[in-house]
RNA sequence: GGAGGGGUGGCAGAGCGGUUGAAUGCACCGGUCUUGAAAACCGGCAUAGGCUAAUACCCUAUCGUGGGUUCAAAUCCCACCCCCUCCGCCA
């Protein structure tokens, strides 16, 4: 959520910002909701206090025993009372719609944030290695995944529908692998703590990081089967619980930054994306991933912005994978986020680099929503920064060292970081 | 699933219809004392919203959450949420 403060004191900067982020904001509306709805608060607080001052008084008239006096004055605050609910009734009322409004705004994007709209907009910030050279014509990992009877969308899809995967033998064992290696290398080198979490959280949570109001259909909602009952939704990444672990609560400026890193399976309904990646198990509606989260202070998230991206980079160089790193323009961060560096990883079957990894700056955004603060010496509470980034996904990574590593034989090498979470140096085809 | 107990400030813990945003203790901050520290003593110390140039003053709200009764609710009533103990069942 923007700060209400800031678009009170500088809406023209808001208007723009926003429209950077392909956002047109609807001025008029605004002015009319935020002129109501500071008539209607100074109003109802005046009453309040005339109120408050009356009781005040009946109380020692009682105590006086001068009750007569004291019915007089009952008898007018009566009136307050009934004037206060009407004046309350329109305000709760404009406030509810302010609050719509401002829950549905984007964060705004930061100066270093590129221009743009389409993602051929995005500037390259880096790129990173050098795609295999295959004498022969490199599989994609259906084809792969087929070969080695390791991937299976057919019963999955028999269990679920479309959008499942079932993975057995070298290739179960390779995701199992590689969530382990991730996992370790941000623990044991990076400083991350390690943490597991529900997969099942509150609407008020989501709301926290912003997938709430705004994307619901995105999401897969499970209500309690007795029919009552609280409504749960299962997370579309780590970053939901991680992120909210600090909702509502006040740090030690000197305990930060709390870094953390989960390995989760995401769930999400992919609603706008019929037709789209179809083909293997690119995009799907249940997906691992090790996900890293951090909590700063909001003098600190820029530099821990680049620190994060190191860390999820560090994963695809340790597999020796070739990369590229994006820094996304305007129009393509998402709704929480100030900046966002994306990581694109080769992959021989598309001929392209596709996205393994989304590190973003959120600033206080998720911070306001989830009233997340930090105290630093004697002042006043303030709103933390929160960053995360995808450490990285775990079944396009599979995608990733499968095609990468594949043998014209159709055999695959295990990259060494991962012989030891494997037991072997090569998965062979079954005959 | 059954039976009880409980949710109050950073923590512990009083208050159970009236000038109570809330006693007291701990923690924390400032000061006195001390060569220094500790102890002791004195003072300060919630959060949010509004107003505002202001993190000043003032106003409003907040004692799990939401409703209700009342001139007035931390205190009474209703519903819900959460936590704890015991029993049963269970990965």
């Amino acid at each position: 959520m923007l700060d209400p403060k800031l678009l009170r004191a500088d809406l023209d900067a808001v208007v723009s910002q926003l429209a950077r982020k392909g956002m047109t904001f609807d001025r008029a509306h605004y002015l009319t909701l935020e002129a109501d709805r500071k008539r209607l608060q100074l109003e109802s607080e005046s009453l309040a206090n005339r109120r408050k001052e009356g009781s005040k008084q009946i109380g020692q008239l009682m105590q006086a025993g001068k009750i007569a006096e004291a019915d007089a004055i009952k008898e007018e605050m009566a009136n307050i009372g009934e004037a206060i609910s009407a004046i309350d009734a329109q305000f709760s009322s404009t406030s509810e719609a302010l609050d719509e409004l401002l829950l549905h705004l984007p964060n705004l994007p930061d100066a270093s944030v590129p221009d743009g709209f389409r993602e051929e907009e995005n500037v390259v910030a880096a790129t990173v290695g050098s795609a295999p050279d295959f004498a022969f014509e490199p599989k994609d990992h259906v084809a792969l995944g087929e070969l080695h009877r390791g991937i299976d969308f057919e019963r999955a899809s028999r269990l679920s529908g479309s959008r499942f995967v079932v993975m057995q033998d070298g290739f179960a064992r390779l995701h199992r692998a590689l969530g382990q290696y991730m996992l370790d290398l941000h623990s044991d080198h990076h400083g991350y703590q390690e943490t597991t979490v529900p997969y099942l959280v509150d609407a008020a949570v989501l709301e926290g990081t912003g997938q709430l109001p705004k994307f619901k259909e995105d999401l897969f909602c499970i209500p309690e089967s007795n029919g009552g009952g609280r409504e749960r939704y299962l997370i579309p990444t780590a970053e939901v619980p991680l992120t909210n672990l600090f909702r509502e609560t006040i740090v030690d400026a000197q305990a930060l930054p709390f870094r953390l890193v989960a390995h989760t399976p995401c769930f999400r309904a992919e609603a706008g994306s019929y037709g789209r990646d179809v083909r293997g198990m690119f995009r799907q509606h249940q997906f691992d991933k090790v996900e890293l989260v951090w909590i700063t202070h909001p003098a600190s998230s820029w530099d821990a912005l680049e620190q994060l991206r190191g860390h999820a980079e560090a994963v695809l160089q340790g597999l020796d994978l070739h990369y590229r790193v994006l820094n996304l323009c305007g129009g393509d961060l998402g709704f929480s986020a100030a900046k966002t560096y994306d990581l694109e990883v080769w992959l021989p079957g598309q001929q392209q680099f596709r996205e393994i990894s989304s590190c973003s700056n959120c600033t206080d955004f998720q911070a306001r929503r989830m009233q997340a603060r930090m105290r630093d010496g004697q002042g006043k509470p303030e709103l933390v920064h929160t960053l995360n980034g995808s450490g990285v996904a775990i079944g396009r990574c599979l995608i990733a060292v499968v095609e990468n590593y594949q043998q014209a034989d159709g055999s695959i090498n295990i990259p060494d970081v991962l012989v030891p979470y494997m037991g072997t140096k090569r998965l062979i085809p079954p005959q």
